[in-house]
RNA sequence: GCGAGAAUGGCGGAAUUGGCAGACGCGCUGGACUUAGGAUCCAGUGGGGCGACCCGUGUGGGUUCGAGUCCCACUUCUCGCACCA
């Protein structure tokens, strides 16, 4: 070549130059990805106007901490899979808001900064820009940079604190004395759902201990009733709602007054008031307030002793006991009411302080857990429910079955259902108590005795008590201090920070002290879709004729172990919100899907299984197209699967074809198979993508390229079809392609197919010949061909002569599809 | 223990008013092109049998002309919850 040149420079260069084109021909999606990604940047293709914008979609994923170690597969296959959701809502016409932020602050992000001794804001304002600029930007996905937000923004967060100010100032947060999680590493207060089996969830060999601590609540469990019943009006998942059912756990039941010898009255719950006649004991709360009233003198010992112990075992440990049962006698009694009876008062650490009222009437015969109580501390067993009204005698365990109410005074013989009814009515009448319900589901303790959080507004006077922060006073900022480390003592690392704590009481002026907690970072993430339309907006929260226009989100799309936290927080908040006037509905999200994770070699990626699979690599070696069309084709996209090395030349191998046989450039060849072939795959595309049968829609895109190849049709309308249905999944390359056809706008301006019905049903079909069952000829026919034809003409076939040994009984015809010949 | 889901080739997975099991992809086998092939293209690929055929969707029953699909019982696995009175 060198040669050819020095000697004939015109015809070498000629060739160089033909040498370049080919090689510009060939797929490099480098050049592609950023040549397009360039023009979406110039045109704004996804900068939307929030006002003017028509037919608006709220396309919301679950955004991502900022984590040092960047954007793992799980974060791309969700982000991918919403963003197929959100192109092809945008090719059906809509405008399409697809928001990106970060969830910068939190546990994950400090605990990283103080591994790595860097300020969490430093570290935090990098790995934002990282996950923006070098990666989130890569993916192909259509956020709308210019609505982007980052919870560690003072412009963000102090709205986050004004959402705090409000549910203060509604009676829906206040401060307790409570017993909480407390994580010796994280040396903070953790959530219940921050809890894994007794353990830390970020340090996975922590043990979780527990603390009495001034907290402060939110009082979610005053939203209860709605937060489940409203679950039955949305567009969610099964998997998650039950999730929330069962962590909202109401119980119907009764509260019931029982009495002390001293007369004193205490209450009780129970779903089980038809057992109320075969209660032989009482249990109270080891910290059961009532206890030390109870308590004889000598118990006392016994019962203390037993007292520190619970108060050290975790809430893990004490449920880790239920094998054994274990308990000590108070020396007290009470009186039931239903009969008079006296009843022993025990303490024992299976009845929890936090649910119900902390103590329990004890039905040793028919619950199993007072049953197991019983026999380790040979208490008495009284029968009140029997089959037929007959006492069965000691089973070994608890009977829970059906059966007739005896031993019971009025109500013997009644069954045992209508009798919780009967004696609730009953008990109402008599004063001795009334119906109630109950919840599992605790307040939300919001409070974190952290540094890299928003500060709680909240002001304490010595005079005035506690008192917010007035409104025009926000934000609090949060100090640049470099006394963030936290020191275990049970109060945040900012109470160190004399300046910034004392303060002035903005009620009579007087010198106060801020509340040093910052609040949850579950918090921060329960109002972020709120923002997102109205981020630049500074004198409000949200502005509310665009939160009007775009809320609630349409689509919001995200990970399922957020089921309980994340997704029941971000409703509450919505709730208290709608109550408080802000907004116009109640839930935040139309539909939420919940998609699956990705697997390496069967297990989570995870650093320490050194399994984890780098998405810059992959795109770098492959390209963004083919990545995003690979982690979609591994399985269902609500399901997940396992990333596979070598399965990801397959759709490397698609993408290529696509790309070359457009490249190619049209011809008039269009068979007819073809044509059919176009329309089914726009009916199985259009079908597939809205239920995130993803898999199965690329499986289609698949086959109609290889139609084409094997017709070698490039007819304009079937290229361009191709070029439509994929963009979704490979817009890089789509776009290149759109516009390699002539097209001076963006395809996902070009509109959604639409297929003809009449050119999915084909005018021969393949009628199979069954006889008994199994398949034994097929016949080609004319589509709907008379039944007693296609009859004959199965009974004619040679083979299927062949195989009717005896007389022919019954001939099933299934029209155009199967011929069963029933024969002895 | 309770709740939810799952079980289909060597692998990921398709297939629902019950009607050709294994779409699509990976891998594998053979071939073409090639100096070369870890590129590309073509053909084949559930198991057994020379064959006609037989067997085959976790196990055992059932309903049906016909079952991966429906019913009953069970096994295994995954996930969630777990003393909530």
């Amino acid at each position: 070549m060198g040669y050819a040149l020095w000697l004939d420079k015109g015809t070498a260069i000629t060739e160089l130059y033909q040498g370049i084109i080919t090689m510009s021909k060939a797929y490099d999606p480098a050049v592609v990805e950023a040549k397009q990604r360039k023009i979406w940047e110039s045109r704004g293709d996804y900068t939307i106007d929030m006002n003017k914008a028509d037919k608006p979609f709220y396309n919301l994923m679950m955004f991502p901490y900022p984590s040092a170690e960047g954007l793992h597969v799980g974060n791309c296959f969700a982000f991918i899979g919403s963003d197929i959701y959100g192109r092809y809502q945008k090719m059906q016409g809509h405008s399409v808001f697809e928001p990106m932020g970060f969830d910068a602050f939190g546990i994950h992000s400090e605990n990283f900064a103080l591994k790595v001794k860097k300020h969490p804001a430093k570290l935090t304002a990098e790995n934002v820009r990282n996950f923006r600029e070098n990666q989130l930007k890569r993916l192909g996905n259509m956020f709308d940079w210019s609505h982007s937000l980052d919870t560690t923004d003072p412009a963000y967060y102090k709205w986050t604190q004004w959402i705090f100010l409000q549910l203060y100032k509604n009676g829906l947060a206040e401060q307790r004395e409570s017993a909480v999680n407390w994580c010796p590493a994280c040396k903070t207060v953790l959530a219940d759902s921050q809890v894994e089996d007794g353990y830390c969830e970020r340090h996975g060999d922590v043990k979780v201990e527990q603390r009495t601590l001034k907290q402060w609540f939110f009082k979610i469990t005053n939203y209860a009733e709605r937060l489940l019943n409203n679950l039955e009006t949305i567009d969610w998942p099964e998997a998650v709602t039950s999730v929330q059912r069962s962590k909202i756990g109401r119980s119907t039941g009764a509260m019931v007054t029982f009495r002390l010898e001293d007369g004193e009255l205490f209450e009780i719950f129970t779903t089980r008031p038809d057992t109320l006649w075969g209660v032989t004991y009482m249990v109270f709360a080891p910290e059961h307030p009532l206890v030390e009233r109870v308590t004889t003198p000598s118990r006392k010992q016994a019962v203390a002793d037993y007292q520190d112990e619970a108060r050290k075992k975790s809430q893990f440990e004490r449920q880790e006991m239920i094998k054994e049962k274990t308990g000590v006698f108070t020396g007290g009694y009470a009186v039931n009411p239903v009969n008079g009876a006296r009843v022993p008062i025990y303490i024992a650490d299976y009845v929890l302080m936090d649910y119900g009222t902390g103590a329990i009437m004890a039905v040793p015969a028919h619950d199993s857990r007072d049953y197991e109580f019983a026999k380790v501390m040979n208490l008495e067993i009284t029968e009140v429910i029997a089959p037929d009204g007959v006492a069965q005698g000691d089973l070994g365990e608890a009977y829970s079955g059906p059966g007739l109410m005896i031993n019971s005074g009025p109500f013997n013989g009644t069954p045992e259902g209508e009798g919780v009814g009967k004696v609730t009515a009953w008990l109402e009448t008599q004063g001795f108590g009334r119906g109630s319900i109950n919840y599992r589901l605790r307040d939300w303790c919001v409070s974190r005795q952290r540094y890299w959080g928003p500060p709680i507004p909240i002001i304490h006077c010595d005079k005035c008590g506690t008192v917010p922060v007035p409104e025009e006073d926000l934000p609090v900022l949060l100090p640049e201090s470099d006394d963030y480390i936290p020191d275990g003592s049970g109060k945040s690392p900012l109470a160190r920070n004399e300046e910034w704590t004392r303060c002035t009481c903005p009620k009579c002026g007087g010198p106060a002290r801020r509340e040093t907690d910052v609040s949850d970072n579950f918090l921060d993430s329960a109002w972020y879709y709120l923002r997102y339309p109205s981020v630049g907006m500074d004198e409000r929260f949200i502005d509310p004729s665009i939160t009007k226009k775009w809320c609630p989100a349409d689509m919001y799309i995200g990970g399922k172990e957020h089921s309980f936290g994340h997704l029941l927080y971000i409703r509450f908040i919505t709730m208290v919100l709608h109550d408080l006037g802000y907004l116009d509905f109640e839930e935040p999200v139309k539909s939420f899907r919940a998609h699956g994770i990705i697997t390496k070699d069967g297990g989570k990626m995870s650093k320490s299984k050194g399994n984890v699979v780098n998405p810059d690599a992959i795109i770098d070696r492959y390209g963004a197209d083919t990545f995003r069309l690979y982690l979609m084709f591994i399985g269902p996209f609500m399901l997940g699967g396992d990333y596979d090395d070598q399965g990801i030349v397959g759709c490397r191998r698609f993408v290529e074809r696509v790309f070359d046989w457009v490249n190619k450039g049209e011809n008039k060849t269009r068979p007819e198979d073809c044509v059919r072939s176009m329309h089914r795959t726009i009916k199985k595309v259009g079908e597939d993508i809205p239920t995130l049968s993803y898999n199965t829609a690329i499986a289609q895109l698949m086959t109609y390229i290889n139609d084409l190849r094997a017709a070698d049709c490039r007819h304009r309308e079937c290229l361009e079809t191709l070029v439509k249905l994929a963009a979704p999944f490979i817009p890089f390359v789509a776009e290149e392609l759109w516009e390699k056809l002539g097209h001076k706008h963006s395809v996902f301006a070009a509109g959604w197919p639409s297929y003809d019905e009449s050119m999915l049903v084909e005018n021969t079909v393949t009628v199979v010949i069954q006889v008994n069952g199994k398949l034994r000829g097929e016949l080609q026919t004319p589509r709907d061909m008379d039944r007693a034809e296609v009859e004959k003409l199965a009974l004619a076939d040679e083979r299927v002569q062949k195989h009717i040994v005896g007389e022919v009984r019954k001939v099933i015809v299934i029209p155009n599809k199967l011929v069963n010949i029933v024969a002895k």
